[in-house]
This record gives C-alpha cells, structure tokens and sequence, in this order.
RNA sequence: GGCCCCAUGGUCUAGCGGUUUAGGACGCCUGGUUCUCAGCCAGGAGGACGGGGGUUCGAAUCCCCCUGGGGUCACCA
C-alpha cells in the first residue's frame, strides 16, 4: 500500500512550489489508490505564524485535494501535528543518546557563532560543528547536566564511509558521511528539528515515498544515517525538481506573487491551477498539456517527471486559465465573478433580483476575453457605472467627422421608439441610419461604442446595447452630442 | 569555497543510438473570420541540442572533462 505525506510546516501562508509538491504526493496517492497523509510540521516555535495552517487546508481543498489521514480529519497515527508529538522525538533522541549514537551539546549559540567565525577566518571551506562535545567523558557531561547548563541532542555522524540511495527522480546518488556534520535533532526547547521528526514520523506513520522538492537532497545523509541508526527501513525517495523565478533563482516574494492564496485572490481557476502544477515538473509523454484531473491521476509517474528546474513563467498560467474560463458553464462564471464587481464597488453585497438578472446578462458578454476572474471588472465596469472612463483619443477622432450630429439625433429618435429593444431590431436601427447617412455601417458603430462605453473595443455592440438597455443608452448617446465640437 | 543537482529556441517540454531537414505548447509576427477587442482557423519567425574530447558504422540521446546555472552548508523547514 503506498503511502504519501505532505508535511508543511506553518510559517507563512503556502508557496505555490509548496503547493505543488502536495499535488504531486496527492496525485501519486491516487493513482496507486494509496493514502495521503498530511501532517504539519510545527517544530519551530520562532517561526510559527499563526493562520497559515489554516491557508494550507484551504488551498489544498480549494485545489480539490483531500486527505485520509490528517488535521480535521484524524487517522490511525494521530496526532498529525508535530507539536503533539514532543514525547515519542524525545523518546527517540535519548535512546539514540544511550547507545551512544546521539550525544549531549552544551555549546551555546554564542559559542557556535565564535567557532564559525573561527573557521571562516581560518579559511574552511564550509563552517562544521567541530563535534568539541562529542568527546566529552560521562562525567563531564553529568557535571554540567548538574549545573543545569541547557543542551541539544546532536546525532553522531560516522566519520568514515558513504551512504547512497536511489532516487526515483535523480537515480543513483552518493554522499560522504565525514562531509556531514553532527546536526542537531532535539533542540534546547525540547522541540525536534525537521530531520529527526520528519525521519521518525515517516517511519511510524508508514510512509513508503517521501516526495519533496529537491532543496532536500542535501539532507539525505543525514537522513539515511538516521534510519541506519535507528535500524529502520528506508522508504524510497523522489526529489522534485525547483520552482524557480524568471531569474533562475529559487521562486520566492520577490518574484511577484507566489503565495498560493494570491493566485486564488486573482482569479485563477481550481481546474487551472491543478493543470498548470501538475505540468510543474511532469507531463503525459505526448503533446497533450490540457489534460483533467482524472487523466492526471490516471497517467502520473514519478518516471515522467522531470529533474531539471522549472522556470515558472505566468503568462502560461494565464493562457491556460483563459482557456478553462472560456470553458466554464456561464452560471458558474456567473457565481465566481459577482464578487470581483461587488468588491470593486460595482454591485452591492446584497443584489436585487433586477440587479442579478442585469449581472447574469452583463457577465457572459465578456466571457472570452477573461484571463483572471478579477478582469470582469475592467471589462464590464461600464455597464455598472454612469461614470465612464472615456477615451478622448476615439472621441477626437470619431466625433469631428460630419455625420456624427445627424447620427446622434436619428439614433436618439429611432431607439426611442424602438419596440422590442433587442438585438436584431437594433442592429436594423444601426445599419439602417448608416444607410440613411450614405456612410458605411462600421462608420455608426464605433462611435457609438465610444458613446456608450468610453473606449473602442468592448462586446459585440448589438447586444451591448439591448443588455444596457434602452434608458442608459439614450443618456448616453445624448451625452455624447456634447462632444461634438463646435 | 566544499558537497550535491541540473544543462534541447525567451519559457515549459517530447526525444531515452538510426523513423529527426529536432516535434508540441506559451509568448511573438502575418493572414483569414468580423462592428472593435478577444476568440477561433491558417501560416510564419525565432535560428535550441552550452563547449571540448571520446565510445560507435551512426549521438541531442552513452562516458569523461570544462563551462554555466541552481540548491545546500542554522538549536529553519
């Protein structure tokens, strides 16, 4: 049975490279109808920000990704928060500490910070725990528990030797212990670090991949060292490859937005953002990149996925969500973008019955246009407000030519009496008054789109007009007779 | 700097020794459709296998070196 973890931990609200990493376990769970366990690795209290649990189950259910085992949802292996699990790290640690594997460090910060500097001035290569309390006698380390001095638990690095495993991304991979340095597992809070509750909770909660990202790989001496110590099974490995930004530096906040919370924020899709990430390091093997969620689950491997970084570029993002968008039933296009307009002042919170109907004719008009949900705003706005933004270069343009004052008024006459109001009838009203002025039928359009919009590209204008609606546009049109220059 | 990872057009990616004059996608350009924009359809440009050695009848595909980029070197994950 393949068993998966996520294993965030909540300092901050999500990273979409974190994001990711989730959905390539979730995915590779439920295609070998696994389990997916997700557990929160709440080691440093420094760190900790309160909230960002919080934004990681709500992004990982927005995405669609549900977990058996877990926070809210228990499971046999609970607690899933690490937080709770001080006693069995502890346990652990000192066990690893009798049998001489793990040993006690009274070095202070203060200390530690001098013997880098040291080593730094010497000219080391890279700074190393100098292991100064791995030689200390029984005695001397009873002295100073005696004196209360504070302590971490350092795990006992073979000096000699290699350790390797085989990568399921990045095949074989080899790394010599005396490189590595006597880390620390328990630290002077009692808290474990990541290396020592993430190999001992993968261990008891049965884990047989741990899928990370690759920033990890670093680690896996010292993780492979502590299962050898503690004579556990390994489980198998697959580090994904990086999310980087445009610069090829490690995707971080100054790359814009990054945070996965700021994607939902703008109007990116669940069925877009799932796409998209999944193609974040892995594809099918063929040209297809639109591809369901079903067939995703279906045709995942970790064989397909990638090992060289990924660039992450928006614009593709941004294609793709315009595609689903294009896609999406007009009701929920509907329901997903009335928040942006009440948002943005647009609509009240609460709608009339009138101001919903208008809403649900306003909002398809615009449907392909869509990159982001949150374009509705820029691209309806004027069917919600009086106040146009008004693009004076079409209005210079269109309204010194001579037929505009005639236009104007035969237009103004015409709808006025214009029964029903629809679409085909006006587009006769349009075309008719062209004819009637002997000028060409595009010569009416856009200046009255300019009238009633502001701006010179916008929904096809017979239906604008018929979903305006007669009142707004004959304000309108009149008021565009005050632009005519005289 | 040590260790580790990576290396196909601007970006993502197919390719796992010959079927490749290296395919697809995003972006870009042109044309068509059309009341504009978008979309859609049809084309196109960019001039990608980082460089050098090998192995082989044959290499983008295997090996080595170099170069370049990245990750990591905390009582953070």
């Amino acid at each position: 049975m393949v068993r998966v973890r996520y294993a965030p931990s909540p300092t901050g609200s999500p990273h979409v490279g974190n994001i990711r990493t989730a959905l390539f376990n979730w995915v590779f769970a439920r295609h070998h109808g696994g389990k997916f366990i997700v557990r929160i690795e709440d080691t440093d209290q420094n760190r900790y920000v309160p909230g960002s649990e919080e934004d990681i189950l709500f992004s990982l259910r927005w995405l669609g990704i549900d977990w058996d085992e877990g926070p809210e949802v228990g499971g046999p292996h609970a607690p899933y928060h690490q937080s709770q699990r001080l006693e069995i790290y502890r346990k652990v640690a000192h066990e690893l500490v009798e049998q001489g594997k793990a040993y006690k460090c009274f070095c202070t910060p203060e200390e530690l910070d001098q013997m880098r500097a040291e080593q730094k001035r010497m000219g080391a290569a890279a700074t190393m725990y100098d292991r100064r309390c791995r030689k200390l006698t029984p005695a001397e380390v009873k002295a100073r528990e005696a004196d209360g001095l504070p302590y971490v638990i350092r795990f006992a690095m073979p000096l000699e030797g290699t350790v390797s495993y085989e990568d399921l991304i990045h095949g074989h991979t080899e790394f010599r212990n005396a490189l590595t340095d006597d880390f620390v597992m328990l630290k002077s809070d009692g808290f474990p670090t990541y290396h020592l509750a993430n190999v001992v909770d993968d261990h008891l909660m049965q884990i047989t991949h741990v899928i990370r990202g690759d920033e990890w790989i670093s680690s896996m001496p010292r993780h492979l060292n502590l299962y050898k110590a503690l004579g556990w099974e390994t489980p198998q490995f697959a580090h994904l490859p990086l999310l980087l930004g445009a610069d090829k530096q490690k995707l971080s906040k100054r790359h814009g937005a990054v945070q996965f919370v700021e994607f939902i924020r703008e109007g990116y899709l669940p069925e877009a953002m799932f796409n998209f990430l999944a193609l974040c390091g892995w594809n099918p093997g063929d040209d297809r990149e639109i591809l369901t969620r079903e067939e995703i689950i279906r045709e995942f491997s970790l064989e397909r996925v990638s090992d060289n970084p990924f660039v992450f570029h928006h614009e593709k993002l941004l294609w793709m969500n315009g595609h689903y968008l294009r896609e999406l039933p007009k009701e929920r296009l509907i329901e997903l973008t009335i928040p942006y307009l009440q948002e943005a002042g647009l609509l009240p919170k609460e709608l009339t019955p009138e101001q919903r109907t208008y809403a649900e004719r306003v909002i398809p008009l615009e449907q392909e246009k869509m990159k982001l949900l949150s374009d509705v705003v820029a691209l309806t706005d004027f069917f919600f407000t009086d106040q146009l933004k008004i693009d004076e270069k079409a209005v210079r343009k269109w309204y010194s030519e001579p037929h505009i004052p005639q236009m104007l008024e035969e237009l103004i006459r015409r709808f006025e009496a214009l029964e029903p109001f629809n679409t085909e009838q006006i587009e006769q009203v349009i075309r008719g008054v062209a004819e009637w002025l002997g000028v060409k039928a595009a010569e009416v359009i856009h200046p009255v789109r300019v009238a009633l919009s502001g701006r010179t590209t916008g929904p096809s204008l017979f239906e604008m007009i018929e979903v305006l609606g007669k009142r707004r546009v004959l304000q309108r049109l009149r008021n565009a007779q005050k632009w005519i220059p005289r």
